[in-house]
DNA sequence: AGAGCGCGGGG
DNA sequence: GTGTACGCGCTCT
């Protein structure tokens, strides 16, 4: 018997001889990784009846034909739980495997009067929250060694103790990139092209670590780049590369969508199997967007964890790399033209060099990344319990609810069940206002300041005790009614979620004490993490398929908020601020004859008279901004602005235009245009130009390519029940003996003619320069790119259409 | 008005 | 996840 300690990073588990059993998988003290496996936790879940006695008699009888085996129950127990504020009598029924749960509570729910709770919890995340560990923290684990095949020693558990204060510093992390064979853009054909190179960049000790392996050769000095014969071989040294570095995290940009399961096609064709799993299985691709999981190795994609959690606070629209990295990093990408690779790849490898520098330019880029968010990531990963390769791909409401599942079970509170089917969709339709107080004033406005209330949100719930088992107490009928609701909350007893609340509130008021004077990272990071889970709690509560949904309480929230805002906004007022816009969270004045200092100050005396916690705080200056109206849009127009920073970027909000699925032409009048009246000040300049444009969409003038249409086809064209344009066009192109095939893009132009959009829609390769239909691309694509900007300015769409050069100012819609 | 569909990220 | 679950805006029906 020995005694390691242990970073835990990932857990699974796997079935042996009808026992399960979790595999911890991590680092040890010494450095060296390792795998912990645990027999000691058995499967479960809960039923409530009228009589649990009763109940339990039947369980014991129960069998079921499950769908590889009769399942029955190995044990049961009658236990206590808190459910809504009560305590309940449960039975508590074990089984051998996490998946006969299934089949026994499906059975069980049959029985009139039964209802079952906890059956839908993960089984390795209700492992660590009953074992109390958190992935990332120290434990200490007596055990044995076994023979086992794995590529890291695995022991045995005997005994497991924690030990919070420690936490794993510096995980080892590899980056890598793939580049691949394209002739055709931005289309990814993995069936037909294969993967040209790889690259790593990691670091050891203090030498980084670069290499970029290709199977192409070519006179070169770089010395980190490596030939090898075939692409089949370049994948067996990805796999060998990875198991020789042994990474705790393994990190890329879009792994998830692009690189891995490229590799997935490509390691299928050459016949080669992924067993990069530490337990020498293969990669399991699961449904789509679940996420690449290997075994023991923490994939991170680090696009997905910037757009679930790191994007909030990032100026960028577009989380593509580039701007992601020079944002982040100040770092962009390299400049090649990667349209080059696959014609240099043919005809001048010799010239292949520097895409290869450009492929390891991305993995150190990626890794860089990845070494800057990963405080942030580790914090999220100690708050919430999971795995990293988990908590990186969750969006905030499953963030919050692990969160609180972890609370839950410290408390011994019975987890909510996941809403089925027609709850959600009941829910959805539940919608409340009152998000919006004051509707955009829609202009052009100069020297905005915004100012953020996002702490208030948290601090309502946990001041007014706003929560599922609080709602409409026996006791407080009458008292502290929530602002035009009527309904009140509990004022003797705590609620659990304003508990939880409180928690996060209270933990981040001490992370900022700490802060004072010490500008660690780790506690930014930490203080940074507490923030975001405490402000997505409002939102968890009115999210449709949340565990502790409550309609209620969503409603009250922003109910009270309403109430703390309209007072600031009319403070705000009579200091002479000009109110332009506000919404739940944040609110945009104009300066008119104050300064950025009088602005904070402003901020400085609301502070002092908001109660408790709440806060607000200030985001910014913005010389420039436009916000529009939505028409066709009850109740008040939505976000849609762009504004212009102090520091020159243009931040738009709203503006959904910048897809693959417009054309060129469109795009890029939409970019001109906000960028010639925020930058320049030139509404005139701009209505000219899209005059312009259109003067030359009607002679004719524009490249056949600045109207080209994208769009994929995401299934085999059989499957489509709903004729689109690019649906007609692939149809097309099949009858005239072109490939069409799942997942190619299609290029058409909309051409003149009669009926439906589709009806006109031609393949690229028939339409002629000039040959498209003005008057589509100027009122599907051009207007509704731009109208609604103009329409602020007091330009209507006629002043834009009319063919007369005359402009002026025209009427609102 | 409702259903069906593509987009994002990646080369 | 012990498997239904992104949200928006377009086009067709």
């Amino acid at each position: 018997m020995e005694e390691i300690r242990f970073y835990p990073l990932d857990i699974n588990y796997k079935i042996q001889e009808g026992k399960t059993y979790v595999y911890l998988y991590g680092r040890r003290d010494s450095g060296k990784r390792a795998c912990i496996k645990d027999g000691s936790f058995i499967p479960y879940f809960f039923a409530e009846a009228g009589d649990v006695t009763v109940l339990q008699e039947i369980v014991r009888g129960l069998k079921v034909e499950g769908r590889y085996e009769v399942v029955r129950a190995l044990k049961t127990e009658i236990t206590e739980r808190i459910y809504r504020g009560k305590v309940r009598n449960l039975l508590k029924i074990y089984t051998n495997t996490p998946k006969q749960i299934s089949p026994l509570r499906k059975e069980l729910e049959t029985f009139p009067g039964v209802k079952c709770y906890e059956h839908d919890v993960k089984y390795t995340h209700n492992y660590l929250r009953e074992k109390g560990i958190i992935l990332g923290r120290q434990i200490k684990v007596k055990g044995e060694l076994v023979n086992e095949r794995s590529k890291v020693p695995v022991w045995m558990a005997s005994e497991m103790s924690l030990d919070e204060s420690e936490s794993i510093k510096d995980p080892r992390i590899l980056s890598f990139d793939i580049e691949t064979y394209n002739k055709e853009g931005k289309v990814m054909i993995p069936e037909r092209n294969p993967i040209l190179m790889v690259a790593f960049y990691g670091m050891d000790g203090e030498v980084p670590f670069k290499k970029v392996i290709t199977w192409k050769k070519f006179e070169t000095k770089k010395n980190y780049i490596e030939f090898v014969e075939d692409e089949g071989i370049l994948i067996k040294r990805f796999k060998q590369v990875i198991e020789e570095y042994k990474p705790d995290i393994l990190t890329g940009y879009f792994t998830d969508g692009f690189d891995f399961p490229y590799l997935e096609v490509r390691a299928k064709k050459q016949r080669i199997s992924l067993d990069i799993n530490l337990d020498y299985s293969s990669l399991n691709f699961g449904k789509e967007g679940t996420g690449v999981l290997i075994r023991g190795i923490s994939h991170v994609d680090i696009f997905q964890f910037i757009r679930n959690v790191y994007s909030k606070g990032l100026e960028t629209n577009t989380l593509d790399l580039n701007s992601v990295a020079s944002e982040i990093l100040n770092e962009g990408k390299k400049d090649v033209d990667l349209d080059n690779l696959a014609k240099v790849w043919d005809e001048k490898p010799e010239e292949l060099e520097e895409f290869c520098e450009y492929n390891l330019h991305d993995a150190y880029v990626t890794y860089e990344l990845c070494l800057k968010l990963m405080p942030e990531m580790l914090e999220l990963v100690k708050l919430i319990g999971l795995p990293i390769s988990e908590v990186t791909r969750m969006p905030f409401s499953r963030l919050v609810e692990n969160y609180i599942l972890r609370r839950a079970k410290e408390t011994n509170v019975l987890a909510a069940n996941r809403p089925a089917y027609d709850e959600i969709k009941e829910r959805r339709t539940k919608t409340y206002k009152g998000a919006y107080v004051v509707e955009p004033k829609p202009g052009l406005y100069d020297n905005l300041v915004v100012f953020d209330f996002r702490s208030l949100y948290p601090t309502i719930i946990a001041a007014h005790n706003v929560g599922l088992d609080t709602l409409r107490c026996e006791c407080c009928e009458g008292k502290d009614v929530v602002p035009e609701l009527g309904y009140w909350y509990c004022k003797e007893k705590k609620g659990f979620l304003p508990s939880v609340i409180e928690g996060l509130i209270s933990r981040r008021l001490r992370v900022k004490e700490m802060m004072k004077g010490n500008k660690d990272e780790l506690l930014k990071a930490r203080s940074m993490a507490l923030k975001y889970l405490a402000n997505s709690f409002y939102g968890y509560l009115g999210f449709f398929a949340a565990r502790w949904y409550c309609w209620e309480c969503a409603q009250s929230v922003t109910a009270y908020a309403r109430d703390y805002i309209q007072r600031t906004m009319s403070k705000a007022e009579e200091r002479g601020f000009e109110v332009v816009y506000g919404d739940t969270d944040s609110l945009f004045v104009k300066l008119n004859d104050k300064s950025v200092e009088d602005a904070k100050e402003f901020m400085e005396e609301i502070n002092i008279d908001l109660p408790g916690q709440m806060e607000l705080e200030y985001e910014g200056f913005f010389p420039k901004g436009i916000f529009v109206a939505l028409k066709s849009r009850e109740g008040g127009a939505k976000k849609k602005y762009a504004l212009l920073s102090d520091k020159g970027d243009i931040k738009i909000t709203g503006f959904e235009f910048v897809r693959r699925n417009w054309s060129e032409i469109a795009k890029s009048v939409q970019e001109r245009v906000l960028n010639q009246i925020l930058r320049e000040g030139d509404v005139e300049g701009a209505f000219d130009y899209v005059k312009k444009i259109i003067k030359k969409l009607r002679s004719k003038e524009v490249e056949i390519d600045k109207v080209m249409i994208h769009t994929q086809l995401q299934k085999p064209l059989e499957e489509y029940d709903a004729i689109g344009p690019h649906v007609k066009v692939a149809r097309d192109m099949l009858a005239k003996g072109y490939e069409v095939r799942e997942g190619m893009v299609v290029e058409y132009v909309i051409c003149e003619g009669k009926g439906l959009v589709r009806d006109r829609a031609k393949m690229i390769s028939e339409v002629k320069e000039g040959d498209y239909d003005a008057e589509y691309y100027i009122g599907h694509q051009i207007i509704p790119a731009v109208s609604s900007i103009f329409a602020v300015l007091g330009y209507n769409e006629e002043d834009l259409v009319s063919e007369s050069s005359q402009k002026g100012l025209g009427d609102f819609f």
